[in-house]
DNA sequence: TATTGTTATACTCTATAACTATA
DNA sequence: TATAGTTATAGAGTATAACAATA
């Protein structure tokens, strides 16, 4: 049996010091995406809509999943980018109840565009470090990404 | 002169591989702090709010600007936050047209449990990392930032 | 004149609850 | 019965514009 004293500091010493500067760097990556999103007028879940559907065609309540948000939220979130044209409904074709969305045209190349400039957005921030720095970096997010979100 | 075509990719090789691990890495911690906050009845800016205050006094355009928030906006955040008892307005004695706030004892209270929730919900995802992979990861996200949010 | 804050307004995001249709 | 989606409703977050008080 494993008694956790949910107050307890995580193990190991300066282990406060990642966490905080995860969190920081993780305020200063979403402010870029916010900003990126914004000069297109989509909001940050817009911005994470696209990205998902830009390899995708998925029902609504994968959308759902992906984004942990309720269906009712999906709902209107799909209702104001499809009226932009950003993507469309169609019904799935094993699951009558079932809808899917998949992007249009115009979001297809909205969602590439968007992606270079996120990338354009994020590189004063990645810019300093050395080709080798950003190799272990990478690794080590992506070590991180393993364990997390359970 | 620099010309600077907004379409280029960042240079160096794997650098959106770095991107795309830094994002979801930054998305995996939003959804913690959310996740953390939505506990406590708390938004991600509510908890950002309580985590600027934990140290400081400042005036309402501070908190403006340590947001990147409209001054409508903040004058909300506080207003709903102070009826929650978590903070205070005052006077500031310097300049009569402005506002002070800062966390009354139950704000400092909730802040000091929050982060250390927070801390205990990151820790799946970085306690993976051996005591040498997080300090350099501590590290490179710190020098990640040095050169970030222009 | 410029800055600080508040208020009114409008829109997006979000969840809960109730509903229909399908499995 | 359980799942997929929509709608109605309510509240929080956000920006713009207009305003009062102070600098």
């Amino acid at each position: 049996m494993t008694t956790c004293d949910p107050a307890a500091p995580p193990a190991g010493p300066g282990r406060q010091e990642l966490i905080d500067a995860l969190v920081q760097a993780s305020f200063a990556a979403m402010a870029a995406l916010n900003r990126v999103g914004a000069e297109h007028d989509l909001s940050l879940t817009q911005v994470r809509v696209l990205a998902i559907l830009r390899d995708r065609r998925v029902k609504l309540s994968e959308l759902a999943d992906y984004l942990g948000l309720d269906k009712s939220t999906i709902s209107g979130l799909v209702d104001r980018a499809e009226k932009r044209g950003l993507l469309q409904r169609a019904p799935n074709p094993a699951d009558r109840r079932a809808v899917d969305v998949f992007l249009t045209a115009e979001g297809i190349e909205l969602a590439g565009r968007g992606a270079m400039e996120i990338a354009h957005s994020l590189s004063p921030m990645l810019g300093k470090l050395t080709n080798a720095e950003a190799r272990r970096l990478t690794v080590l997010l992506k070590r991180s990404l393993d364990g997390g979100t359970p």
